[in-house]
DNA sequence: CTCGTTATTTTCCGCTGTCAATGAAAGAAG
DNA sequence: CTTCTTTCATTGACAGCGGAAAATAACGAG
């Protein structure tokens, strides 16, 4: 993250203040004892916390009309003001830059999409600065601050430096995208992995809150795979982490243009569904949503294609819970439109392939709408904002 | 961990003073300015920990007669004092439980093998604590004390309440090892995994050392895994956590007792090898050593089926490297002994199911004595003793 | 013997978070 | 209507930790 214009920091006073804020931010209003409980502070450190960032308008307090006890004082939650700072997350595909204008919260605001003219650096670069710029004009417009900018690429990246090491889809090398958007929006700028985005959205404000190991698999145009664990976002040590796509789930299977055969991405993302369904089908399909179509009104060989695309996916997830140990699974992702192709297969082979105890993992899944995948993007600014520790 | 007598725990003043502790004790001798760069604390800091830890005879002081620059005043080095504690670790396999007896720095001093009667927890039990008692005498010999017992033990373990839940292999169900082992002994006792066990003795004392992430994979009976993210040894959810041994390399290879086909367990582990080569050569094989045997001999049929366990083994290397991103993968095992039959096949099969920079995962390899397994649970027992919040 | 240099120690000093005591805001009891 | 009881919140005193900077130590080189 690199900050070029002086925007007044979050008032982390002690590192406390920011695990405390933490925790009302993704466990919703608490009262301040039941902070404390779930932080592992005392409640004196509580209200010691709690009244500068009431004070500064990050927090506020609310009587606990709710669940009252009988006996005793009433207590009064403490929730996160979500208007006292804005954010911007981008998120680049290969033909469209999606942007959303989100509060402290992370509830999505404003949503543009915008074409994509090309792919390099410079292109998306000034597209994604128009994007922002509109973004910033509807901030303006709320009269509230945007405090900072996230972008998500797929692919590997160096979040710690802000620079896209390698993504093969947009064909960059070694972009320090963090440095050249702060110099363009003047903003402070967080750049990170798109799975990985999407899963500090999770942990932060999604099905993952207060768990200290889950993963996120994403099913779409690719396979991907986030993962937590003790309590943080897995990078690996070069970069890439949650190559669930390449897991080999049958070394017959219809070639990788990874190399390898049987990856879970050369059976169940889009692209090789499309590829399968009108290779047993005899249909030319265009599309994943043609697809899907065929299947669903019956056509076997489509139904069989996404069989196998379902148990390829759930041996996958076994893997992951086989050797992670996770608490919960989400599914999530563009492919989900067609989840009911699946569903069942993806059950049956998790049950069959996980392990012992490793089989009452919580999978779940979650639809994600497009525009998820930006506001992931703005999660890790937000994260970036809290603590400049962050991951 | 339970304390049934009050034996004098380790002075942690701070909780820095146990993590300079442990940064001596697994990084060598180090000069205390380089103990404060690698343990992110100040000299000052550094100085005021050792000081006691020195007084209470747990850290030395020796000149550093090494590396003397040319200029200022030379450096001291801290290390150590493995004399100042011994520890007793203890591992059950199925005929046999083997324990050792090691000083502070986890090198045994002694190693014993008794033959295991039968399996039932009592009869274990028994005879760990007459392997136990024979290790305190020759402590007693030595004139130091005893400072705790790790016991190591297959299957799902809670180690933080100190009870197996489900050993398949002794067929245990919830035995509150640690309890039972504390009172029979009179000595604080750590139960963990064997395979994590291990896993703690390679972060703390071996080829793990100052990595944050790292896989242990053992070659043998079984196939295991050790996992270690953000500097912390994996246990999952529900104790399961590393089970490598059941990812699926092959859905039409052999039918694993898990009831999958294709476990990587079914193609490499010692019993899946004998199985195979008798079946391939005709050759009724009594174990891995005759199999072994065989293929070193030359036999086709042989060398076949260890090609195949080698692939089956780099292949599922790779899914960890995928999803994990692990600065290094040490396998290790019994296996080892034949190692030469795989190796090649292990580091092919790796680098060509390793996705982009995955492969840059350093994979190497270490002998692993039987006695290996009973210093892993030393060393948990170590590391329960320098911090009750171990793990 | 004095300097320059690097390692270690000492001396403050501020910050954080806990403890224990106190205040506040109810409903309950009389 | 007053006093208790109960639970939540706040305050003040306090101790410990670790950092910064200054002081000290140990050596080789002039």
């Amino acid at each position: 993250m690199s900050s070029p214009t002086a925007v007044e920091p979050f008032p982390a006073h002690t590192s406390a203040a920011s695990q405390i804020f933490t925790t009302v931010l993704s466990q919703g209003p608490l009262t301040r004892l039941e902070v404390a409980r779930r932080a592992g502070l005392s409640a004196a450190a509580v209200t010691r916390a709690v009244r500068p960032l009431i004070e500064d308008g990050y927090l506020a307090e609310d009587a606990d009309e709710g669940a009252r006890p009988a006996l005793g004082r009433p207590a009064s939650l403490v929730r996160v003001n979500g208007g006292r700072a804005l954010f911007i997350g981008v998120k680049a595909t290969g033909d469209t830059i999606i942007g959303v204008l989100t509060d402290l919260r992370c509830r999505i605001l404003v949503a543009r999409h915008i074409p994509l003219p090309a792919r390099d650096p410079k292109s998306v670069l000034g597209t994604a600065a128009e994007l922002v710029r509109e973004l910033l004009i509807e901030a303006d417009g709320l009269g509230v601050r945007v405090a900072g900018l996230g972008m998500a690429v797929s692919g590997d990246v160096d979040r710690a430096e802000g620079v896209v090491r390698y993504s093969p889809f947009l064909e960059w090398r070694d972009v320090p995208l963090a440095e050249l958007a702060a110099m363009t929006t003047g903003l402070p700028v967080t750049v990170d992995n798109d799975v990985r985005a999407l899963t500090v959205a999770e942990q932060w404000f999604g099905a993952g809150v207060g768990l200290s190991g889950f993963a996120v698999v994403t099913v779409g145009a690719g396979i991907g795979c986030g993962l937590v664990v003790h309590g943080r976002v897995v990078a690996g040590a070069h970069g890439v982490a949650g190559e669930i796509g390449h897991v080999t789930v049958d070394p017959a299977g219809p070639r990788c243009h990874c190399g390898n055969r049987g990856c879970v991405e050369a059976i169940a993302s889009d692209e090789a569904i499309v590829r399968q369904v009108s290779a047993a089908t005899g249909v030319q399909v265009a599309d994943a949503v043609e697809a899907a179509g065929l299947a669903h009104d019956g056509v076997a060989g489509a139904r069989e294609v996404y069989a196998r695309a379902g148990d390829a996916i759930g041996r996958a997830i076994a893997t992951v819970a086989n050797l992670l140990g996770p608490e919960r699974v989400i599914i999530s992702g563009e492919g989900l439109a067609a989840y009911d192709l699946f569903a069942d297969h993806i059950r049956d082979a998790f049950a069959t392939a996980a392990f012992g105890s490793a089989a009452q993992c919580d999978v779940r899944t979650r639809p994600l709408p497009f525009d998820e995948w930006a506001r992931g993007a703005a999660a890790t600014a937000i994260q970036s904002f809290i603590r400049s520790d962050a991951n």
